[in-house]
RNA sequence: GGUCCUGUGGCCGAGUGGUUAGGCUCAGCUCUGCAAAAGCUGCUACAGCGGUUCAAAUCCGCUCGGGACCUCCA
């Protein structure tokens, strides 16, 4: 049985899908005004997870991510451009021409990190209808108004009949009590009845280039309401789970809920699930703070941070090696760490297709592999299912020694959990440069042999420089008592 | 200021009141021409103080430290 946390009740609950076996996964996805960073890599990879953990329940799932190209505010010197237009003035571009260009080098990532795509991937900027149809709706039923050519929800005419804040933990009085004070001015906060309402609709300046016709006015939606329509839209109205990073707790999804089951009489989610944040040196990392490292840094070792580069599939392990719900401390430290550690995994998976079976079992797969489905049911938890996956590394590593022996039976079963686990589920891949693979083995199979007649000869001077030539060249020799292998660097 | 989370061995990180999490690093040994890999062994921690309990890293209280959100954010 699954058990996730539901960020509404704050406990462990049963998964049971609305309409089983059709489940519902909305995830925030990126705003694309930039490269994503190291934090932008680890929702979507833990959503794969989710998404791959799902399907092999047999869930029939459909996976919404958005891309959002539309609608932030900015709120320093330029108030009320969005972002997208900010960045179009800057490098003198089309708007939707950077949208793109952010939201190709997002994809180019996320496939290095062999997360799969999602079913459906709606732009924000192609949902205005829907959009503004929602916002329409919401002013027909008394829950938002217009202003000055903007439209902005009614918070406190939503909080008589609902709970805003219950999912966030807030409560309504205390945000207005601090309403005014420490908070920054937000533009057109004049025009709201109440300082927690929040935009629908923007009216936008002549100067704004994205903007489109509405009822109200050219403008542009408020950045909550695309959520709703979107999921709305490919999802329903009520669909299994919402997710995000938890500093879309408030005020996105806790607007996203408001607005939503204003509109349709019902809560859009029924599970929310948050993650954490990546920190870097115990601080959150985000654009704003300019402390953020960008995946393409990670993967070329283009960072004075790091020592060298990291491949996608280390920065993959190395998320999933934490709990999803739990702070990740970046370091190099870390990532080297990650990657020796995911170096051994990956090393077991090819020795065990070569392991030959013995007559007896000296190791239970059928406990291992109910401990690894007792962790991922749990939530998700990816770091106790690896703790699992490594006892069986030194089982693998023993049989390989020849101390130790698994039935023909148990081996091809404990091959099956490997490729479904490793493989299927947590996403973690062998690791080779594709290209010219075909022809470097045979090439490298050739210069092992001569290498060895130099070490038989007791040319040690030469079988030497040879490993050493190769190490320089990418390739490491390893001497075994049968055959040399090698690896690529 | 308000709400909430968190503090685990050299590092990263799991932990349901009673059992060795796991990964990496380090030291020693085995194997080996050397190196690497692999195996074995060792290093056994829970911020501090107090309480509950037969038993607490785990529950409660206080103190100190770190963080998130309250504003765009994965």
């Amino acid at each position: 049985m699954l058990r996730v946390y539901n960020t509404l009740t704050g406990e462990i609950e049963n998964f049971i899908p609305i309409n089983s076996p059709f489940v519902g996964l909305y995830l925030c996805g990126p705003t694309v005004y930039g490269y994503p960073h190291l934090g932008h890599a680890r929702g979507p990879i833990i959503f794969d997870v989710i998404y791959r953990y799902l399907l092999h329940l047999n869930y029939k799932v459909r996976f919404v991510r958005n891309i959002t190209d539309v609608g932030h505010l900015v709120n320093d010197a330029d108030e009320g451009e969005d972002k997208i237009q900010k960045r179009a003035k800057i490098e003198q571009l089309e708007p939707m021409e950077i949208a793109q260009h952010y939201t190709d080098a997002y994809h180019a990532n996320l496939d290095k990190l062999n997360v799969k795509r999602p079913s459906i991937e709606p732009r924000a900027s192609g949902h205005i209808i829907e959009q503004i149809e929602m916002i329409n709706q919401l002013i027909q039923k008394g829950f938002a108004y217009e202003s000055n050519g903007s439209v902005y929800f009614d918070v406190l005419k939503y909080a008589e009949t609902h709970d805003y804040g219950k999912l966030s933990g807030r409560i309504l009085s205390e945000l207005m009590a601090g309403a005014g004070e420490a908070r920054r001015e937000l533009e057109g906060q004049s025009e709201k009845l109440n300082a927690n309402d929040f935009a629908l609709w923007k009216k936008a300046s002549d100067s704004h280039i994205m903007q489109w016709p509405s009822p109200w006015s050219n403008g542009f939606p408020g950045w909550h309401i695309e959520c709703s329509a979107m999921s709305a839209k490919y999802l329903g109205k009520s669909f299994d789970i919402h997710g995000g990073g938890m500093d879309l707790l408030f005020p996105h999804h806790e607007s996203e809920i408001a607005q939503s089951t204003a509109c349709h009489n019902v809560a859009p989610a029924k599970y929310w699930i948050h993650h954490n944040m990546v920190t870097i040196n115990g601080q959150k990392m985000a654009k704003s703070l300019n402390n953020g490292i960008l995946l393409s840094e990670v993967f070329e070792g283009k960072h004075e941070l790091l020592e060298k580069a990291y491949s996608p599939m280390t920065l993959r392990f190395f998320i999933l090696q934490a709990h999803y719900r739990s702070t990740l401390d970046f370091s190099n430290d870390a990532l080297k760490a990650a990657e020796k550690g995911l170096q051994r995994l990956m090393n077991s998976l090819t020795i065990l297709n070569k392991l030959e079976p013995g007559n007896q079992s000296d190791f239970n797969i059928s406990v291992l592999n109910e401990n690894i489905f007792k962790a991922l049911n749990e939530d998700f938890n990816t770091p106790i299912a690896l703790a699992h996956l490594f006892e069986a590394v030194g089982w693998i590593n023993k049989i390989n020694d020849g101390n130790a022996a698994l039935t023909k039976v148990d081996l091809s079963t404990l091959k099956s959990l490997f490729q479904l686990v490793v493989i299927d589920i947590l996403g973690l891949l062998e690791e080779q440069s594709s290209e010219g693979q075909n022809f470097i083995d045979p090439l490298l199979q050739l210069i092992i042999s001569l290498r060895n007649e130099a070490k038989d000869a007791k040319d040690f001077k030469k079988s030497d420089e040879i490993r050493q030539k190769l190490l320089l060249a990418g390739f490491e020799l390893k001497d075994g008592k049968e055959c040399t292998t090698y690896s690529i660097k």
